[in-house]
DNA sequence: GTTAATAATGCACTTCTGTTGCATCCCTTT
DNA sequence: AAAGGGATGCAACAGAAGTGCATTATTAAC
């Protein structure tokens, strides 16, 4: 079992207070955040602090974005040897029109989308919209 | 065929020079089209006003919204028929990052998508990424 | 046709997200 | 201990989105 700063050291991430505790935060969280739910849960942390660090983790590939079409980005810790990058290996997202939140479901992959003659698929978005499992229980 | 005129009346909007000539622009673009795409094209307009134009356009179902990823809420015309509200009728939407413009794929509808047990899926939003057809030639 | 009601437009202002510049602090390395 | 480089904090800015209110235009009633 590898530990937090073991993860941060080898993708390159300086250790600080700061982002252990930006990790931890993602980790506990089930859902996929905003910048401002980490910065409702670090008050005491500027704005700009908490925007780099998970600006970084998203360079070295330790969260992903989210745009589940709220407007707001999102962002959420990658799975144990996921690629977000590589386009093969991209999951679908779960957005609750409920209770706000979004959610990775990783299990589910995104299936081959076809596109016109002349167009180059590189990437894709897919977010499906509903109700999450907690708000129709 | 039908007037614009008589498409605004049949959808209980009051038709008015500026809504006209908002249509019209739309009708002409053959992509999706930024807020301020359009402040850029009418600057004689206020800004409020096209806004509120769209917002209604869009509520009556004449124009709809995409979320192509870059964070800026894009509007393109409703086809003949479309129905954006319905969950099966819904299209995929090509973002091109080399020229940064997205097109409506109409013809290529969204596959179904399997979610986990408990979750209900009512809407979908596709968007592939890549290069489009004029800067892939 | 004049008047009253209602909707559309324009202006000002605000909020929120995202972003950058720069000074300061902290840690590491020599 | 000194120097260098990254991390953090403060301030300020840009852009999109949205709201309140006064003014103007359009429709409906008389
Ligand atoms: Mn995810
Ligand atoms: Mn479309
Ligand atoms: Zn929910
Ligand atoms: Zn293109």
């Amino acid at each position: 079992m590898e530990t937090i700063e073991q993860l941060l050291e080898s993708k390159d991430i300086r250790v600080t207070a700061m982002r252990l505790l930006i990790y931890k935060f993602l980790a506990e969280k089930e859902v996929a955040v905003t910048l401002s739910d980490i910065e409702n849960a670090f008050e005491k942390a500027d704005r700009t602090t908490l925007y780099r660090t998970i600006k970084t983790f998203e360079e070295k590939d330790i969260v992903h974005q989210i745009d589940d079409g709220t407007g707001i980005t999102k962002y959420a810790l990658c799975e144990q040897g996921c690629s977000c990058n590589i386009k093969t290996d991209l999951h679908l997202h779960f957005h609750c029109t409920n209770c706000g939140e979004t959610v990775c479901l990783t299990d589910h992959k995104i299936p081959q989308i076809k596109v016109p003659e002349g167009f180059i698929s590189e990437n894709v978005n897919l977010v499906v919209k509903g109700i999450c499992d907690k708000c129709s229980g």
